[in-house]
DNA sequence: CTCACATTTGAGTGATTGCTCAAATTCTAA
DNA sequence: TTAGAATTTGAGCAATCACTCAAATGTGAG
């Protein structure tokens, strides 16, 4: 199968996956979404778990580089983690998959599968890491207290988003979500010395 | 079938479908959880469907009630609010079936299955609003501000509850939960005029 | 005890699950 | 153009799914 074709697939079972979750998704549904018959399918992923994992690690790396492009484009590490926030105030009218976060839903569904729960575990350890450094830079270049614990920070910053796209969820929430975006974002904000 | 025994395989199909979710627990499962020949289970309960509701349900009704119990042993509003934070504090310790919230659980599962996912979101709901009013009487007794809006305490309240048992979830979380746990009660408590 | 009724049983239903593989098709290079 | 390799196809596999129902068992009244 040819590179970009198997990166298009990925991102069509990476939607479908994201939407309805890992065990409501059949390969049925899969083979419509992704256009391709099982021998295919089985060709190009291993299985049904392993296609899940290479998407979920995908949906995590595309994350991660929005995150890291934040950085990039804003000198202060507490303005990014606030542009951050900010980034989930339109989630309502996106036309994303689903508006929670599809490592959070795999943790919360796959509770009693090791394999598909664990890695989801580990990928929002990374991405918990990642906010963590940058209020450790935040805090290195004298923006905030330095006698604030920063993985605390980190895991309260994860923790918050986690919360807000869970609640995004629910239909008519819209407004509350921009409004909530905002709130966090200016309280991330207001740690600043 | 005798009503307390109707009550014990609730309890029990509650805490199945609690762990595993909807998609994940089998008749099979719940054959051996309730000890009932799905003869019985279909007599008693109308299909797997009507008795994850009714199960989700009473998930529900016993939360609401642990927090009446909270704020009739309180007099003071705020406090009841914060000592139901505090009551997160030993999630990791706790001998639940999940410590995420099977509401939220639900309603990130089941996104595509609107009788299931219509019914958490309602639960949910109700539960921001007994929330709400819990904020609306705080203010009414003159313990918080009169110009904050209790909506958006609400619901910044459930989303908050909401992140910190879906972060519950993931493991070796136990501390940072409680240090979490307390956090968002002196929060709370910081409305206080 | 007996009988009528209520409940439980569990083998078995058709549908669907994730997945396989021989055959058909497409691609590559000479 | 053509032979050989690589890929795709889709009918069909065994296993499991939610669920049914005739038969067995349990229950309460007279």
């Amino acid at each position: 199968m040819k590179a970009d074709k198997r990166e298009e697939a990925l991102s069509r079972a990476r939607d479908l996956f994201w939407a309805k979750g890992y065990h409501a998704t059949s390969l049925k549904d899969l083979e419509a979404a992704l256009d391709m018959r099982p021998g295919s399918i089985y060709a190009a992923f291993e299985s049904k778990e392993a296609l899940f994992l290479e998407a979920l690690e995908r949906y995590a790396r595309e994350g991660a580089a929005r995150f890291e492009a934040l950085r990039a484009q804003h000198t202060s590490p507490l303005a990014a983690l606030a542009a951050h926030l900010r980034s989930f105030a339109d989630l309502g009218s996106r036309k994303d998959p689903a508006r929670a976060c599809m490592m959070v839903k795999t943790v919360l569904e796959a509770a009693g599968d090791p394999a598909l729960s664990g890695r989801a575990e580990d990928l929002l350890a990374d991405t918990e890491a990642r906010f963590t450094a940058a209020f450790q830079d935040a805090q290195i270049v004298g923006e905030i207290p330095p006698d604030l614990n920063t993985a605390k920070l980190g895991r309260r910053y994860i923790a918050e988003i986690g919360g807000l796209r869970a609640y995004a969820q629910r239909p008519g929430s819209e407004q509350a979500v921009a409004e909530m975006a905002e709130e966090l974002a200016r309280e991330v904000e207001a740690l600043r010395v």
